[in-house]
DNA sequence: ATTATCTATAGATCTATAGATAATGC
DNA sequence: ATTATCTATAGATCTATAGATAATGC
């Protein structure tokens, strides 16, 4: 069976980060834990060793992913090129992106569903939404304060409606179209 | 008892009318067949009678939202003063809006859903964001076609994405400040 | 002895159907 | 006679719990 503290941990790193995809895949409603808990190699019967209520899981997911993501971002600004404005954008409005929303934003994946949901969801995205806002106004050196951040709040909004177009539209030139052109207005306005 | 078919057609529409509400509300599967009848004054027993599946419910129904409110912005435009591009941002991005998706966007409010959704939903949401980006071109009669189609995409991409955020966003200043600074943004490069 | 996981199941909820009931409408 | 709606329920699915099983770790 194999169940040491070591193993036990393991396991509960695998449930978050298999959640935290899932649910931005599927919506938090749409994960169901006992197909969770298949895809990891493990039964419903555990879960509750681990999570003491789902709402638990989709908090510490949502929270994982949150933190993964800015993890990726640093590396990727430490590791490499410098990450500019026009980066930013181009990452976020890529087709990459748009069809690989388990490993994406969370925010466009799941804003409106946090929106209809508890406390504590919505208080965790309203903290990444700040801090979203202020590393992109911190990409924007040539503005002063307030300039930057009103510009950041548009970028924000415009990134994430784009995002959400080209994932719903069904006519593949036209999702192409919104994330190109959202891409290059942006940019030209920095 | 009451069932002729005049009443038949009367209930109808009224399960129709309050699915486009509360689809809005909740998500589309956040309301179940049995409570929404009950809300109809009618039984689960009826519903299958009236559709031929949840599925044919949520596609009619989405289907009236849409017409609803492209009925209740011709009205507006046909009665009062001339819609303006100023006037149809203020009212998209207005706190009203916000707090009511119920009567308020189609696309604001399931577009995360519908994505993840089936053929036919994708397909009407990708006709309305077409006509919503026709409509918001017609409003800048300034630009040439190229530049006032992406105008609208980034319009309607900021809209959709400040209407989300505003409605995640558990603090009520920021949620205000991302409407009204998108708002202003938007009118500015008008 | 403790505990991580498993099997099995209770209890709630949801879609869909079957059959009864009471009106409509020919 | 037809049919719009109702009551009742089947069958699927989901969260959560109970008790068994087989390892770990003192």
């Amino acid at each position: 069976m194999g169940h040491s503290q070591t193993q036990k941990t393991k396991n509960h790193e695998r449930i978050v980060r298999t959640a935290a995809k899932r649910f931005r895949e599927k919506g938090l409603a749409g994960v169901g834990i006992a197909d969770l808990m298949q895809e990891v190699g493990l039964t419903v019967g555990g879960f509750y060793k681990h999570f003491d209520s789902r709402d638990d899981l989709v908090v510490e997911a949502l929270r994982y992913a949150l933190n993964n993501r800015r993890g990726q971002a640093d590396a990727a600004a430490s590791g490499g090129p410098r990450l500019t404005y026009a980066k930013l954008v181009d990452d976020y409005l890529s087709e990459e992106h748009r069809d690989h929303p388990g490993s994406g934003c969370v925010i466009s994946a799941l804003v409106a569903e946090i929106a209809r949901g508890g406390k504590r969801t919505r208080a965790l995205l309203t903290e990444e939404i700040r801090r979203a806002l202020q590393s992109i106004a911190d990409l924007t050196p040539g503005k002063d304060e307030g300039p930057a951040r009103s510009a950041a709040i548009l970028t924000l909004s415009a990134m994430v409606g784009a995002i959400g177009l080209s994932r719903a539209v069904s006519d593949e030139a036209l999702s192409r179209e919104i994330l190109k052109t959202v891409g290059e207005l942006l940019k030209a306005s920095e």
